[in-house]
DNA sequence: ACAAATATGTAAGTGTCACTTACTTAGCAA
DNA sequence: TTGCTAAGTAAGTGACACTTACATATTTGT
């Protein structure tokens, strides 16, 4: 409960304009795409001038990677949150990791489309790199557990990055309505499971 | 022949504008995206007014409604002729049809993302599902071809998508650099093959 | 052949945006 | 208290999407 909406003592300095610039951002993201968000937008939401946001963001790809970051983090999180209900090596702990990242894409179309189609000012970023590391370790460790070799076994990777594809360009598919737009109806378990089936076990 | 950059008779009247400022946007899209070009950077390298596109398009979504519905009957064609060397209901046709796409988005990534990102402003436009509809068509031929069922059959639009997931997938994971900053070296024949045995011939 | 209608161009706006610069104010450390 | 620095502001600059009023070609009807 540090400070919320309530204390509107209108200072001069606003206090925490970082966190409601990147509450904003977040929002007008949702709402309106990544391209089509403005700073000085956030800023007017925050209640200060247009340039206020330059104290803190160099630029904005600078804001939009910040978000990214703090989102990457909260996804690991929660990646390992729904997996942990389901036994280890188990195939439900991976169906349960492919049906988060539709339930995301879903969801948070706006912030999808952020997170995982960013790269166009943060080609080498070192940052962003490491946390698409932390997340697709955790389905590569799955894998490996499932398929009972180690994580460092080539094989993990490359099943992994394959269930990554289909549940990537599906999430695309969807929230881009060509999926449905095309007939596709089929229920994200019934994909799913036709997939680990096809890639983890038919040829385990 | 009609009449190329050759005649520079500098009339008042332009006489191919539309045409020509499809081909600069192309290239801008190409080289910056299809957020970063500009109707007045396209209109300079046309040598006309910046007011001059809105004769030809109402606004920036129709011009680029216009580029997609071109490169989209290409696309359709480019498809029929990289199968044709391959004999009816063969893997080979499926995986031609898979390298074709992901060589397109390698090769063109700019207009691939626009091409099957779009649908910001185009919702529900029924030129552009249209062509969805006559690509992915070609796509369940193939996959009915080659399961031996009519192209009526559920099963070979279901098939068929899993398919498209995977390639639509990988290409993105591929031109926003995320494969290879993953680590991610397989050749896409390699991949390929991976996915038409587990998806298609596995539990065929 | 010629005039009117129409298609296609221009110049000069408007409003918005990203980002900069010069200045101001508040908080903190000495 | 004094001054350094962090974090605001106002007022730009230049680019862009799109509009409006006007200009000039081309086409069409007679």
């Amino acid at each position: 409960m540090e400070s919320e909406t309530i204390d509107q003592k209108p200072s001069y300095h606003h206090g925490d304009l970082r966190v409601q610039l990147l509450e904003a951002v977040r929002r007008l993201v949702e709402e309106k795409g990544a391209e089509g968000f403005s700073i000085a937008e956030a800023a007017r939401a925050a209640g200060v001038s247009s340039a206020a946001p330059y104290r803190h963001f160099q630029d904005k790809p600078e804001i939009l990677k910040a978000l990214v970051m703090d989102e990457m983090d909260a996804m690991s999180q929660s990646m390992e949150a729904v997996i942990s209900p389901h036994p280890l090596g188990s195939i439900e702990r991976l169906n349960a990791l492919g049906k988060h990242y539709i339930d995301y894409a879903k969801e948070h179309p706006g912030m999808f489309r952020l997170i995982f189609g960013i790269t166009e000012h943060h080609e080498g970023d070192e940052d962003l790199r490491l946390r698409g590391e932390g997340v697709f370790g955790i389905v590569i460790k799955a894998v490996a557990d499932f398929l009972n070799i180690d994580v460092s076994d080539p094989k993990a990777k490359e099943r992994a990055y394959l269930l990554w594809t289909f549940v990537h360009g599906h999430s695309w598919l969807v929230i881009d309505g060509k999926a449905r737009r095309q007939g596709i109806v089929y229920p994200d378990e019934h994909l799913l499971e036709a997939v680990s089936n096809g890639i983890l076990i038919s040829n385990k």
